[in-house]
RNA sequence: GCGCCUGUAGCUCAGCUGGAUAGAGCAACGGACUUCUAAUCCGUAGGCCGCAGGUUCGAAUCCUGCCAGGCGUACCA
């Protein structure tokens, strides 16, 4: 209807041309949007202000002349009305609106879908814990994000991989081992000292005694540092198995899990670095080699290689996000924690040292979480072994209502989760009120198939019934579903399938308590069947992307 | 100090690629179940859109400065 719109008013400006009305062909881009009044119409345009300077004209005139020569042949105006300053206001003709419905029902579970992306190869890559202790809500919330993005942008067009980077290298995992070493030491009678910057969860006990109960007394028997070692292996092995279940749990699987140890046994991290020097990107300075990301955007230079020999984090994540390149991909997204926002200009610069596009590359920043009990904070620290784990949040408050908290936020907002409040709205969460459209629904289908109607179809007679202000209003939310889409892939930005899916429960409800569906009259109650078929079509559509679930009863 | 994010109703947040009278939910108050699921609906009340300037016919939205909170600012990861 939008893009109907739009042609009409290029038409028309044109023809106005023509006819000598208007000075300029040249208008810029016609902008179509909704008026949040009744009384401004269905579809309202800001041209001919906009246009005012080019014209040389009075805003109020231009509109005139748009509209003289505008060709509503199809008749879907029921009125066409010049406002305010200028605005041109559309009312479209409720019986115009019915052809959606047959779209949706015809599209069925691809209303909505388009093809933006063209393609596309893009990977999205999220959550990316580090494999040193369990998931907790702040991951959640990343891995919610992530998710869904890559589900919307699936849906517009894109091919779309996910995948999870395992910092199974370094210093953090070289602590791991030392602390489930320390205590397998601990049990067979060593008197330690465990050191606060280890782990201290008692998930690390635990993992000590799965090693005792595989291996024995073995590793006493080991250097240390082979010990060490072997318990690193074990134990970021087997939290990487929880992390992936837990995934699960919250209705996540990957493509690809992608280990930063290979990128080192391949030796692609050194062949990224002989890269950088060949295109003398690099320099030595005080015995460290430092990357040249002060020449494209940082604040500063970055070292790649120390005085010591060891590579830094950022080589790995050079040689990966190269990678990421030579697997064909041609936009990475990653989704980080905000708390990593500072590394972000480093990598732009990486970006743009080798000469890739600005839309190649996007950081999808997920503020921290803040985790309370009862509005007291709840300090947060993996190595504290302080946390609430994302399974016990899973286990308390569901998988739907967990994901749905997540979603109902902008994600570069700070979120507020309090555990008790969870657990308490359960009941009045969006996420039921959105689920209860779904279930609603489905009772009244079945109650229809009771009534012996079995088929749910366009019919004329049937549709043209449609007239009520509350029916025309959810088909205009339903006809807005696709742009909603559009614009989320495009801005990256989930949460608004969220708060539209609330937007349209909103209505259907309304709707609800005002008539009914299954009423006396046969041809009335085809033609609402057809309409609430199509509204459970749409959340299911919605709630699908977001990776809740659409209960046929609640 | 510098950088990023945030600041909108009592609370939690939308709206921010400039538009007409500022939007939800929760909480408060008053109503609606003999009726397809009341996990619902209808209504009332609640606002210097952090502050001050600027650009514009028009600013919550863009620009500048300030204030407050969070985060970051390593030859850590």
């Amino acid at each position: 209807m939008k893009r109907n719109i739009q042609h009409l008013i290029y038409r028309a400006v044109r023809v106005a041309v023509e006819k000598g009305k208007l000075n300029s062909p040249d208008i810029p881009e016609v902008e179509i949007e909704e008026p949040k009044f009744d009384n401004q119409g269905d579809f309202s345009t800001n041209i001919a202000m906009v246009s005012a300077s080019v014209q040389k004209m009075a805003p109020r005139k231009i509109a005139e002349s748009i509209i003289k020569y505008l060709d509503d042949s199809r008749n879907n105006f029921e009125k066409i009305e010049i406002a305010g300053p200028g605005f041109i206001n559309f009312f479209v003709r409720p019986s115009a609106w019915h052809p959606v419905l047959k779209q949706i029902h015809e599209q069925n579970t691809h209303y909505g879908a388009s093809s933006i992306g063209n393609g596309e190869k893009i990977q999205v890559e999220f959550v990316s814990a580090n494999p040193t202790g369990p998931l907790h809500v702040g991951h959640g919330r990343g891995a919610a994000v992530g998710d869904v993005l890559a589900n919307i942008l699936s849906f517009c067009g894109y091919d779309v991989q996910r995948e999870y980077y395992i910092n199974d290298s370094g210093r953090q995992i070289k602590t791991l081992g030392q602390s489930v070493f320390l205590r397998y030491t601990e049990m067979f009678g060593s008197e330690i000292q465990f050191p606060e910057n280890c782990y201290q969860g008692g998930y690390i006990l635990d993992i000590a005694k799965d090693i005792r109960e595989k291996r024995h007394n073995d590793l006493l028997h080991f250097k240390e540092d082979d010990a060490i070692f072997e318990c690193a292996r074990f134990a970021a092995k087997q939290i990487l198995e929880e992390i992936s279940q837990d995934l699960k749990l919250f209705g996540i699987t990957y493509d690809n899990w992608f280990s930063e140890q290979t990128l080192y046994d391949t030796g692609r991290v050194n062949a990224a670095i002989e890269e950088l020097k060949n295109k003398r990107l690099v320099y030595k300075k005080d015995g460290a080699l430092w990357f040249k990301t002060a020449d494209y955007g940082d604040e500063k230079d970055r070292v790649v290689v120390r005085s010591n020999g060891d590579t830094t984090y950022f080589a790995s994540d050079i040689a990966y996000h190269q990678d990421k390149f030579q697997r064909n991909f041609q936009r990475v997204i990653d989704v980080w924690g905000a708390d990593h926002h500072g590394y972000i200009p480093r990598m732009k610069a990486l970006m743009e040292a080798y000469g890739r596009q600005k839309n190649q590359f996007d950081v999808i920043l997920v503020q921290l979480v803040n985790l309370s009990r009862d509005g007291e904070p709840v300090a947060m620290s993996t190595r504290a072994g302080k946390f609430v784990t994302l399974k016990d949040v899973i286990n308390e408050v569901g998988r739907d209502a967990a994901r749905f908290i997540f979603l109902t936020r902008h994600h570069e907002s700070p979120l507020d989760f309090d555990l008790e409040l969870a657990k308490k709205q359960t009941n009045d969460n969006p996420v039921y009120y959105v689920q209860y459209v779904h279930a609603r629904i489905s009772s009244i289908i079945r109650n229809g198939l009771e009534r012996g109607i079995s088929r749910i179809e366009w019919n004329d007679e049937a549709v043209s019934r449609l007239i009520e202000p509350e029916e025309i209003q959810l088909i205009k939310t339903m006809a807005r579903y696709p742009e909603v889409l559009k614009n989320s892939a495009e801005l990256m930005e989930p949460h608004h399938i969220t708060f539209y899916l609330i937007n349209l429960a909103s209505a259907f409800h309304a709707y609800y308590n005002k008539h009914r569906v299954l009423s006396d009259e046969p041809i009335l109650t085809d033609g609402r069947l057809y309409l609430v078929t199509a509204v459970k079509k749409v959340i299911h559509n919605g709630l699908s992307l977001l990776g809740v679930s659409s209960p046929e009863k609640m």
